[in-house]
DNA sequence: GTCTGTGAAGAAGTTCACAGCC
DNA sequence: GGCTGTGAACTTCTTCACAGAC
């Protein structure tokens, strides 16, 4: 019965998150420390993936409320303007250490810089987008996408009467030169935006160029090596499990209710 | 706080799901009655929400099998073209009924089939879109939205100049008659893609007319109904997930390795 | 032999509830 | 009193591995 709920080696891992005060963050940027060879890594490095979305949310929501003054704020407070509950908000802040006062909450100005630094905001990512159609367009015309800390950098397109041309400011260059191009401005985020038959030879392209992260609308399940992180934005897919719920209700519903 | 199911008394339980056959599946399970009178009878628990997104991409893949030719396909194949192990696929599958010949494979037709029934994609889904800027043009001349079967039968903005001008054939209307409009067109999803600050007021007039599940760009998060359904695409947080796992990865370098 | 369907084990994620500090 | 931080309980999701149909 063993309950260990901890990661895949059984050894006395003991989940060592939230090390008290004494801030040991490792951050982005310093190389930082050491190379741990036996033992335990004494490492923060776990914060759960699906944390990781939400601490997004966090820092949009607390950059909020710092533009209107706020200084502090309450676990409470925040999981609501956040929409999640309060319990699982303060989970999530616990994995980057602990820099909330008991009995008051936590300070925004604090909260905000570890949120940037865990998420790597902290540095610049330059963003490629490739395909300059409608929605590619639109991305584009994002001017620095959100947020700022994502400037577009370069623009792609097969089309010829497009190469060249300025969309926001940068000249569209030719799908061929996709790898030559982001090596040279340094590009880390390939945002495909492309026909379905497009993207898989678009995306081989950027891995090519060096990028590391790809953003991929294209309803089309990407080959990509393990050290490339892709992330799916899929408005087909969206749609559909609207759909479906929209099926579930139906299908409960016991008499004359109104179900579109 | 007596709840109680799944593991420990597993033997007992022995979830029914899967009934075969038979068109809606309530797959009940008698309940045990326990001392919950008042609440529903939310027990229907069918799909796990996590299979659902899933299911939708093994429909793409399908449908793009079939316009090929293929009439059958194992789980391996298919599972590969998805993107996911060939355990999950089947056990999702499964979630269907018991549409598979062992040794053999599915039929890809039936499974197609199926998956529009359970997907709810045998009836229309009329689409309005709200903000119609640079994203809402894209998404209002997708033309007739992905898959087909989310037809786009309403437009809005607040902007003067838009209003009555067609943008992929439907003219825009007014904010303000967006309860009005979606009542009169049976508009089942909403689709706000709006600035962040009209985003709450959008969704609160398309609950007025009688929208039951919102697509939201705004990266705002909205309080609605329980009734209504919501699912947010949301940019900037997509972007700095992206962000959070270059940062991971540069941590964990030891040496000259680039990392953008 | 091949391939599906599925209990059961395992891992990940969420919620509870309370100790500990203000 | 109020609020954070967190082990432990609980829930959901994923993977394993094999019985059973072809």
């Amino acid at each position: 019965m063993v309950s260990q709920r901890g990661r895949r080696n059984g050894a006395a891992v003991a989940r060592k998150l939230s090390t008290p005060d004494a801030d040991n963050a490792p951050t982005a940027e310093m190389p930082a420390v050491t190379e741990n060879g036996t033992e335990e890594v004494a490492r923060v490095r776990a914060i759960p993936e699906a944390a990781v979305a939400r601490l997004a949310v966090y820092l949009r929501v607390l950059s909020a409320m710092a533009e209107q003054g706020a200084t502090t704020v309450a676990s409470e407070e925040l999981a609501t303007s956040a929409g999640v509950n309060s319990a699982k908000l303060r989970k999530d802040l616990s994995y980057l250490g602990s820099y909330g006062t008991r009995g008051v909450g936590y300070e925004v100005a604090v909260l905000v810089g570890q949120l940037e630094r865990v998420l790597g905001l902290t540095r610049q990512h330059k963003v490629a987008v490739v395909g300059i159609g409608n929605l590619g367009h639109a991305l584009a015309n994002y001017g620095g996408f959100p947020g700022r800390g994502f400037p577009v950098e370069a623009l792609f397109d097969i089309d010829p009467d497009l190469i060249g041309v300025p969309v926001g400011g940068i000249p569209v260059s030719h799908l061929n030169d996709i790898p030559e191009v982001c090596s040279e401005r340094g590009i880390s985020i390939g945002v495909i935006a492309t026909p379905p038959p497009a993207a898989q030879t678009v995306a081989d392209r950027l891995v090519q160029g060096g990028v590391q992260c790809i953003l991929n609308f294209a309803p089309v399940v990407l080959q990509v090596p393990d050290h490339v992180e892709v992330r799916k934005v899929d408005l087909a897919v969206e749609l559909q499990i609207l759909s479906f719920h929209v099926a579930r209700r139906a299908e409960n519903v016991g008499n004359g209710m109104v179900v579109r």
